[in-house]
RNA sequence: GGUCGAUUGGCGCAGUUGGUUAGCGCGCUUCCUUGACAUGGAAGAGGUCACAGGUUCGAGUCCUGUAUCGACCA
């Protein structure tokens, strides 16, 4: 779209509507699938959580990727940059139930005639996971209508035809190829484990999912009873899991305690026997140093019961309640009444309980000191997590295989990081990887495991005979979907089958999304034009799960590196330096700031923020990247009505020597670019750019109007024509709306897709940058002269003296009449060679008045 | 507690392989209004680079320690 004229009046107005209508149906962003993969520059896009909020660190972080993404398609490569969105797990769950005010019981059969009630009401109402998911899947639609329109808006260059979904049906059945590839090799494996459960969402979590949090706890110190009736005391904060101790422990080193390993002691209330013990976790510092293990109250718990072999004794539900039923191991008609009496409780109930019949049978002594202390939570969760037995599914990690892992620290060390340093976050999480990745989660909404398991003939589960479905007939749903061999009539009868009724973990699929945006397994056409991607975008705080997670599936699935490059945004902190959050009120709307300052404006201040560096959100930023954006409509509409020349045409020494200066920033910008450092190439442009508004322009007025002869004015024009179009060529990554209008007014089809310039093509002209550099030193000394005397721009100077060394003499001389001209200077300079700095003296012509 | 990063004019940031007067934007001061631009233009003031020590002919730029801030992990 071309219209070859120059507006009137240049305006910012209405440019996105009009630009993005234009690329659109011209395909300017749209992926050539018949380039071969050396031509391609792939990149393996974050999709974002629909589910949840747009913020401005959204902006930012796309922003940087889209500059790339501009770059290089701009340098000929085919950009392969498909947006998808991550419409998986919790959050969506979450949402789904509280904008419709329903939630999900999977016992309940489906209706296929449901319609949520248009008003909320106070009660959730009880739906089949069929229903639920329906609904899930329609607010993602919408809630995904609302992110591209954002994206688009901002002129993040994707090409819109190719989105995908992790939830999505292609999803679902690489997700599941996936893991069923890692079945039959062996990296995916079920087993009984203790596993941090969170009882709010009744799931298991991974050790990706943790946090640490403070919290207020307490400690009770319990007297144990040896044999002979002495009390051995222990400290506890948690004494309601009493009845689920399986011995007491004590360092080996620990003198007090020595003589008691191997013995015996009971406990208080319930009169279990259990034996004391020897681990090194033990910590003698820790209240009266010696433990009690329970079947589990935490993680070092877990250890000692698989290091010691110990008995499990679990005592809490999935619910996060005591378990109602009394535990075979409590005997004692004392011990069964109290256990009784806490059943059903929850843990924080139980624990008051428990600690008030402890006081009465003079089993707790002392006060009970209060203390602070880490908790181990889910990220998404508000209960602190309880360890729970229960049959999952993990994939292989490195956490138990000191080699694999060994192998995917290796894999951190090829990929390229930007910055650099975020490579130790990576080995650092991966060296400190205790466990395998537990995948199996206990919710409604994500893709299901694939796998349904043999029925024995009483009617119990085989959990190992994995039931595993054909290949052809992913995605499957196990729990409407058969075995291959089997009738639906068989499903939970014995000699039949059941279905794994479990979903797999969030970044079991987005793990994948290389695989899945590639066409892995589906499209191999266009999976060898773009495998391996060039580049993973994303922020640093999931390195340890979706950047680690994916090299790990692509390690075992491909034995390669997903990516060539992990480019690593930094946070949006508020002007405060405080990191934004909603319940702080101080977040921004994306959308509202781009109807404010505008997307080429929003942009500029998501470029200054530099790959990995955390940056403070700053309206400033943004009004300046508009006054550039106005500044180069303006700049751009003198240029072109001074009338272009032929290149041909360049001779004037400062022409050449403007044109070698741009060719250094070509290099800069270039260099920069290719190290993924757009910022730094958005510096030197911009900063050439207003010293050619400030100082070139202002030389050349006269020549190019004409006033220093024909030739002259059309080595000015064609010298300020090559200029202009360079410069668009620089700025349009980062401010494509604006630079594609002005290359509009003289220039054929797209900037965008017009080539990067090449610094050769501008040195072949001769001229030395030096030469500028001395000439814009004469025209900043004369203004300076007229500034000090108070006078204006245009008041007449004469008598001016140049001092300076003869090498640049012989530069400014070269642009005498330039400097004549525009310094308003009558007669000639006087030079004087002397070494050091330039130096220049002028009188003001005297008024005439 | 561990790891990593940061500490440069009032504020926000650049300073690549160590090398003459440490750059930029905002803000500030003074001046200029109407021939690209008042969402403007020109000139100028203002830092010795957190602190202490070390390596070096020479360090903001390398090393050690301390302090403060932040992130990630315990």
């Amino acid at each position: 779209m071309t219209t070859n004229t120059v507006p009137e009046k240049p305006s910012l107005e209405g440019l996105e509507q009009k630009w993005l209508a234009s690329w659109d149906d011209a395909g300017t962003y749209a992926f050539d699938r018949t380039a071969t993969r050396a031509d391609v520059f792939s990149i393996d896009t974050p999709p974002p959580t629909v589910s949840g909020s747009l913020h401005v660190g959204h902006v930012f972080s796309y922003t940087h990727t889209d500059c790339v993404a501009r770059y290089q398609r701009m340098t000929g490569k085919k950009v392969f940059y498909p947006m998808g969105w991550d419409d998986n797990g919790l959050p969506t769950e979450r949402r789904v139930q509280n904008y419709f005010g329903v939630r999900c019981d999977p016992s309940l059969p489906y209706d296929p005639n449901f319609e949520p009630p248009a008003e909320v009401g106070k009660d959730a109402i009880a739906i089949s996971r069929r229903n639920f998911v329906e609904l899930c899947e329609r607010l993602t639609v919408e809630d995904e209508k609302v992110f591209e329109e954002l994206w688009r808006r901002l002129g993040i260059s994707v090409d819109w035809k190719m989105t995908y979904q992790t939830i999505g049906a292609r999803s679902q059945a690489i997700s599941q190829r996936a893991f069923l590839n890692n079945l039959s090799r062996n990296e995916a494996y079920q087993s009984e484990a203790p596993t941090l459960w969170d009882v709010t969402f009744r799931t298991a979590v991974a050790q990706a999912e943790l946090e640490d949090r403070e919290r207020p706890g307490a400690y009770h110190r319990v007297s144990f009873h040896k044999p002979d009736g002495e009390k051995l005391f222990i400290e506890t904060t948690r004494p309601e899991l009493l009845a689920a101790c399986v011995a007491l422990v004590a360092h080996p080193d620990d003198e007090r305690y020595q003589p008691l390993f191997g013995t015996t002691v009971t406990s208080p209330l319930f009169g279990v026997e259990v034996p004391v013990v020897a681990h090194t976790l033990a910590d003698p510092e820790k209240g009266s140093g010696i433990a009690m293990i329970c079947t589990f109250g935490d993680l070092t718990d877990v250890i000692w019961w698989r290091e010691l072999q110990l008995p499990t004794r679990p005592i809490i539900g999935w619910d996060g309640r005591i378990i109602s039923e009394v535990p075979a191991w409590i005997t004692s008609e004392l011990g069964q009444n109290v256990y009784s009496a806490t059943a059903g409780l929850t843990a924080h109930s139980a624990k008051e309980k428990i600690a008030e019949l402890l006081r009465e049978s003079g089993d707790l002594e002392g006060e009970i000191r209060p203390i602070t202390h880490p908790v181990k939570f889910f990220e998404k969760g508000d209960k602190p997590l309880e360890i729970v037995t229960t049959r999952q599914w993990y994939i292989r990690n490195g956490g138990r295989d000191e080699k694999l892992r060994g192998e995917l620290v290796a894999r951190g060390g090829e990929i390229t990081w930007h910055p650099a340093h975020m490579q130790v976050r990576y080995e650092n999480w991966v060296e400190g990887l205790n466990g395998d990745w537990l995948i199996s989660r206990q919710r409604f909404f994500g893709v299901p495991l694939p796998v349904w398991y043999a029925v024995d003939n009483d009617g119990h589960p085989k959990w190992d005979e994995v039931l595993v479905p054909n290949d052809s007939d992913l995605p499957i749903d196990p729990s409407s979907d058969c075995p291959p061999g089997y009738t639906p009539d068989q499903r939970g009868v014995a000699g039949g089958f059941i279905g794994d009724p479990d979903v797999m973990d969030t970044w079991a699929t987005s793990s994948l999304t290389p695989q899945i945006a590639g066409g892995w397994s589906v499209d191999d056409d266009l999976w060898q034009r773009v495998w391996p991607f060039d580049v993973r975008p994303q922020a640093h705080e999931i390195i340890r799960t979706w950047l680690f997670s994916t090299v790990v599936r692509a390690h075992l699935e491909s034995n390669e590196l997903p990516w060539k490059h992990a480019a690593i945004s930094g946070w949006i902190l508020d002007p405060d330096r405080k990191k934004m959050s909603k319940s702080k009120g101080n977040v921004v709307t994306p959308i509202d700031l781009l109807d404010e300052h505008g997307s080429d404006a929003v942009r500029y201040w998501a470029a200054s923020g530099r790959p990995g560096t955390d940056t403070a959100f700053d309206v400033g930023q943004m009004k300046i990247g508009r006054r550039l954006a106005v500044k180069l409509l303006n700049a751009s509409k003198f240029v072109l009505g001074q009338g272009t020349a032929p290149a041909s045409a360049i001779a004037a020494p400062i022409d050449q020597a403007l044109l070698a200066a741009l060719a250094d920033v070509v290099d800069q910008a270039t260099a920069a670019f290719e190290a993924f450092n757009y910022t730094k190439a958005l510096e030197v442009t911009e900063s050439f750019f207003w010293a050619f508004c400030d100082d070139h322009l202002e030389l050349v007025k006269d020549r190019a109007y004409g006033l220093a002869g024909a030739d002259e004015a059309e080595s000015a024009k064609a010298t300020l024509a090559v200029t202009l179009e360079t410069l668009l060529q620089l700025f349009a990554p980062f401010l494509p709306f604006v630079t594609e209008e002005v290359w509009s007014w003289w220039q054929e089809g797209s900037v965008h897709t017009g080539g990067w310039p090449k610094s050769a093509a501008l040195r072949a002209h001769g001229g030395d940058a030096q030469a500028l550099d001395a000439v814009a030193e004469v025209l900043s000394q004369l203004r300076k002269i007229k500034s000090e005397a108070k006078v204006s721009m245009k008041a007449g100077l004469e008598n001016a003296t140049i001092t300076a060394s003869q090498a640049q003499i012989d530069f400014i001389g070269q642009a005498a009449s330039d400097l004549l001209a525009a310094g308003r200077v009558s007669g000639d300079f006087n030079f004087t060679v002397a070494e050091g700095q330039i130096l220049v003296t002028a009188d003001l012509t005297a008024t005439t008045e």
